[in-house]
DNA sequence: GTGAAAGCGCTAACAA
DNA sequence: TTGTTAGCGCTTTCAC
């Protein structure tokens, strides 16, 4: 059984030989051609399956006509983060429709791994790249644009680069659903969320402000706070602030984590029932809680399928400017949000 | 600026005609190769530069000694599922210190979809292949196991087939959460799980049946439950069970989505705190319900640095025969393990 | 319908 | 230290 351990694969060479027939016409069999003689694609085919032979992908592509490797690279946040991890999945299964294969990759907020990353894509060759980017600069990535790789953005915007873009209406959605808390009369609303450096976070951030000057409603530094650092750092903001005269009686949180953490200082303080919460993004068990979350989530499939239609028309020739498209999010009430004030 | 769109990409024989050198040359500059003239490596620099150059390393796989691609497979229950996802980023970790980029496919328990993963994986010559398989029978990969290509099962053993195994101690760990519960005083505690075909399920549910026959506990089949196919179907065995005389005091769930199902079912009726609960697999909100709930998780990095571990050691040569890993799990108690009876 | 020869972009082997 | 040639496994071109 281990008599051919190591023996190196057999090349088409050694089918056509086996077969009696010249490496071009195993060539026309591999790869379906209708006009080789039945009898030789029989002779053929026996000689791949004695030899167990499997053409190399990567070789045929050197040479064919148009240089595709089927392959798309997918730079995401965290693969194991959950929106990253839906995205991937969705754009795995229209990747996979086109016979095309997904190299996906977790930057975890770093340049330089974006750079790199990208770097060795390209020298692997996608044909194309989806990326939810970190960099706050993609002028390095001008050129490839510029070349013909289509490049799409997800989630954020690039800086510096003109590309096809897709991502979720945050200031809009953020606004609804402060405007939310606002009609179940709320006037002192707190607000948690990332460092406003970060695309998203800014946008809901706007969409909050909005919602509030909407409603004549002034704006108290002293219960936002923004770049929220980690649990610990949220529960800190949301104790003191609930320490102090006059707490707020809502909270608008802008993003997963955070308002994970601000459900546990509310449940920490037994204020869980007390004080409205809407979150930013989707909790797995949102409606598990008591009382469920109220939450405003990414149509992550419709991001998926517009991020991915870009892609696979750019690379059918499409050659229009770069679009950007704003996708809807969804709002689901569960309880936490519909406590009045 | 669009002037270079489509403009086939340069090779490096133009870097050798720009910078006035060989082929040869640009590819010592290129592999770090020291014995270069300094000044030709500035020159060779500037040229890439110039021409934006990138090297295209399958082309150079193709002739390279060893012939690896630095890819290797990997194939998941599904993608955006957080076992799997986790299992992919700490994969990715240790692939990338490697150098090693990571292709990764979702099976949905298709194993028809494994076989054509697999195959596509192959003709793209990965390194080696770390897969959670669906398939049961895994015959088709002896001739790939045969000649050298080295292949990992995580979390279910691979059929008909001897090969590396890497899986969590799931007979074991749920005896013991079965024991937990005995030792809070429950005897008539149920069973729901997936359906016995499962490697894991089927595991579980000996642990399960070991921790009652060591109590001498008698085994009650009408509240066992196998083969859950969704929510609806746990929650109706759950509302049946306990709508009968002489309900179970606790039930043990075999796997994620069961517990949650579980969970919800419970709540329903209001029994969430006077039923036992123990499942089987993590929940990121475990510890944010009312009681928390009390789990077996599995230690999926540890996993995941067994299964590469075994993975790259291959690579690197090691030839003895095939191991299986049992990787212990992690039980926290939360609070619905420890409701007595 | 079939095959010989060239060549994809690179690295290996061997000279110089 | 540098360059020339061959060749990785395949597809293309073009002739038969």
């Amino acid at each position: 059984m281990n008599s051919d351990i190591n023996r190196p694969r057999p090349t088409i060479r050694e089918v056509a030989a086996l077969s009696g027939t010249s490496i071009k016409t195993v060539s026309r069999v591999l790869n379906g051609v209708s006009t080789v003689d039945p009898a030789l694609v029989k002779r053929v085919n026996k000689a791949i399956k004695e030899l167990n032979y499997r053409p190399n992908v990567t070789a045929g592509n050197l040479r064919r006509v148009n240089g595709r490797t089927n392959t798309i690279g997918l730079l995401l946040k965290d693969i194991a983060n959950p929106f990253s991890s839906e995205l991937h999945r969705a754009i795995e299964n229209l990747a996979r429709e086109r016979g095309v294969d997904v190299l996906a990759g977790s930057l975890d907020e770093q340049p330089e791994r974006e750079r790199d990353l990208i770097a060795t894509l390209i020298a692997r060759r996608v044909d194309g790249l989806i990326i939810v980017p970190t960099s706050s600069d993609h002028a390095y990535l001008q050129k490839e644009r510029a070349s013909g790789m289509p490049i799409v953005f997800v989630d954020r915007p690039p800086n510096n680069l003109t590309a096809d873009t897709v991502v979720a209406t945050n200031a809009l959605s953020a606004q609804a659903a402060t405007e939310h808390l606002i009609g179940n009369g709320h006037k002192r609303i707190a607000y948690v969320g990332d460092s406003q450096s970060i695309f998203t976070a800014a946008e809901r951030f706007t969409g909050f402000k909005a919602a509030l000057q909407k409603a004549k409603l002034k704006l108290d530094p002293s219960i936002i706070h923004h770049g929220s650092e980690g649990h610990d750092d949220v529960a800190q903001f949301i104790d003191s602030v609930f320490a102090r005269e006059n707490p707020p009686t809502a909270i608008f949180a802008s993003q997963n984590f955070v308002t994970i953490a601000a459900i546990r200082a509310l449940k920490h303080k037994g204020l869980e029932k007390k004080v409205a919460l809407v979150g930013f993004d989707d909790l797995a068990f949102a409606d598990l809680l008591d009382p469920g979350i109220s939450l405003v989530t990414q149509d992550i499939s419709a991001m998926a399928n517009v991020a991915s239609g870009l892609l696979f028309e750019r690379l059918n020739g499409k050659n229009s400017k770069a679009e950007t498209h704003e996708i809807p999010t969804i709002f689901t009430p569960r309880g936490s949000g519909e406590i009045p004030n």
